[in-house]
DNA sequence: AATAATACGCAACTCAATTGCGTTTGTCAA
DNA sequence: TTGACAAACGCAATTGAGTTGCGTATTATT
């Protein structure tokens, strides 16, 4: 279920503990909804006047992802971005100049891409990374 | 033109000197056609007796990729890997065992996929990057 | 309150990539 | 052929994202 609460209790059942740190990442990635580094939601959680080390962050980011809570998002630059897991399957459009991200749907499309590619190529498809770069509307 | 010593003169006429590194580099990008990192590129130079220091190779890559005779490819681990450029525009099928990699050319439905995108979206597509990651026939 | 596992802070470390700076080399022209 | 100068190079130090070891603190359970 897609609130914090719900997947709080979740991981409370699995024996890990409901920290406060937990508890405000995962809420603001709830209601962002958008791929966040590292040092925004490190930022994110100062602002909450809740100031942890990196490596805290760090490794609660491992340990959403390690359970499939949050998902990895590469936007090419070197730096790993982390998105809310569950959300329906999507791309990103990024602003070059704003640096803001869109939601992009283009699952049908893909779908078909992807098994005449594996027909063609005899190559099994298990995920692939799709993102657009450019101007959004307020950029342009 | 897609040749090493075509490139190297227009180098030469812009002042820019002839070196065996340069030489070396670019021959190996068009003759493999596909995306290495810095220390595949290192390692290549070694193979061919001419040692030469990391910081040489980044500065090479670099300022290849700045006069457009290279161009960066990500697969999202991170780690920066560079390709001769003015190949036809194509992306890649990355094997998750062997870490082999294919081309594969889905040009006409990524157009018109653009199209689309922008005109929904009022986004103004620069570029784009798609990359499949899987398993190979090998590995399958 | 005692216990044990989870979570945290801090410092050190890894790995890719970059920078500063002094030295070498390629090129061109005297 | 030789100077001169910019381009190229080596080396050490540095950056920046991310990780690891280890000791301490916190949470949950009894
Ligand atoms: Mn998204
Ligand atoms: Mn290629
Ligand atoms: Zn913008
Ligand atoms: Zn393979």
């Amino acid at each position: 279920m897609l609130n914090t609460q719900t997947i709080l209790q979740q991981l409370s059942d699995q024996g890990f503990k409901k920290t406060k740190v937990r508890e405000l990442l995962i809420g603001e990635l709830l209601k962002l909804k958008k791929p966040l580094d590292a040092q925004a939601l490190q930022d994110f959680l100062s602002d909450q006047k809740l100031a942890v080390n990196k490596t805290t962050v760090y490794r609660e980011l491992q340990f959403l992802l390690e359970r499939g809570i949050i998902v990895e998002i590469n936007f090419g630059d070197n730096k790993r971005r982390y998105e809310i897991a569950g959300l329906a399957h999507h791309h990103h459009l990024i602003c070059n100049n704003c640096q803001g991200v869109e939601d992009v749907f283009v699952d049908q499309d893909l779908v078909k891409l992807e098994k005449k590619i594996a027909k063609e190529k005899n190559f099994a498809i298990h995920s692939h990374s799709l993102e657009f770069f450019g101007l959004c509307r307020h950029c342009l």
